[in-house]
DNA sequence: GCATTATTGTACCATTTGGAACAACTTGAA
DNA sequence: TTCAAGTTGTTCCAAATGGTACAATAATGC
């Protein structure tokens, strides 16, 4: 175990990579917060979107049309956080809501041309962030990368139903 | 795009997957977000630590020694949040906290025998988390993965310096 | 030595977050 | 049909989080 000599920084992470008990998860998690969580900053302060709201956006711009219940499934995160986002995004113009001829209860989500052109906006920003993350590794190793993460995720994706 | 006919659930992220503009990045951030966070709950529920708490538990159970200072600029958490966890570890009995002699500033933390083995409990348990997610992978597989990630992260750790 | 600047730990406050309860509505069974 | 149970979207509330500012102490420059 390191013993104290001076300031601790940042960099003395790479012995816990070695040393932790939970050597993968670690690394998992540590990028996840070195990398994602300073993104949602960046999205906050650059484009007003709070992480939830952003999530809608992009829920929206890979479906045609849903709901905010299944916003929320699809995300994971809890109707009212859902709900306060659609009424945000209402708000901005970022997209159009419709209520259900059939089922009083639900509303129908659509993207407008804004918010798409938002979320265009916003990807490619967060595209650059991953190339910049992965730059270490070479197009091979990227690859690899790409698909060991995809079958670990479609695992876990397939678990929780 | 996928049209709607159903009901949609978390399933359908499967099609996200490719689709996403920053797979990669999609890929880590998801599996954080399934694995990571609903683990910080558990921590939270069974062992009645929040994350702050359980991120100082780390630190000092890999460090001999440190200030909240130190804490704060490992695990890159900001230094109220690092003091709160502080204050709370110490009224558990979990650390120990001893006024640094020569800078009237700052103390040293140290962790006791009882946060010792409170982090023992807690690492067994994110390290059966971890296999669980992990488990599509072939041993070979789970090597080169942990390798990739280890290169990326200590590249990501080198950067911000 | 003295004054300015930097650092540590803390307090305050606004924001985000998600659990729980609720009303409106739909579904299903008797 | 009617009533119980489930679903959707919303409101309320408590907790966690992190920015900013502050007092105490240390380091630096003159």
């Amino acid at each position: 175990m390191p013993r104290r000599k001076e300031k601790r920084t940042h960099q003395d992470l790479s012995t816990i990579f070695d040393m932790i008990e939970y050597p993968d998860a670690f690394r998992i998690t540590y990028l996840a917060n070195a990398v994602v969580f300073p993104t949602y900053d960046t999205i906050k302060k650059d484009f007003g979107l709070i992480r939830a709201e952003y999530v809608l956006l992009a829920c929206l711009s890979h479906y045609d049309v849903l709901t905010a219940q299944d916003v929320s499934r699809i995300s994971g995160r809890p109707r009212n956080t859902v709900g306060r986002a659609v009424h945000r995004m209402l708000d901005e113009g970022y997209l159009a809501r419709t209520p259900d001829a059939k089922d009083g209860r639900q509303a129908t989500l659509r993207i407008t041309p804004e918010g798409r052109a938002l979320h265009e906006k916003i990807a490619a920003y967060l595209k650059e962030r991953q190339e910049n993350v992965l730059s270490a590794l070479s197009a091979k190793e990227r690859h690899t990368l790409s698909q060991l993460l995809k079958k670990a995720a479609l695992d876990v994706a397939s678990k929780d139903s």
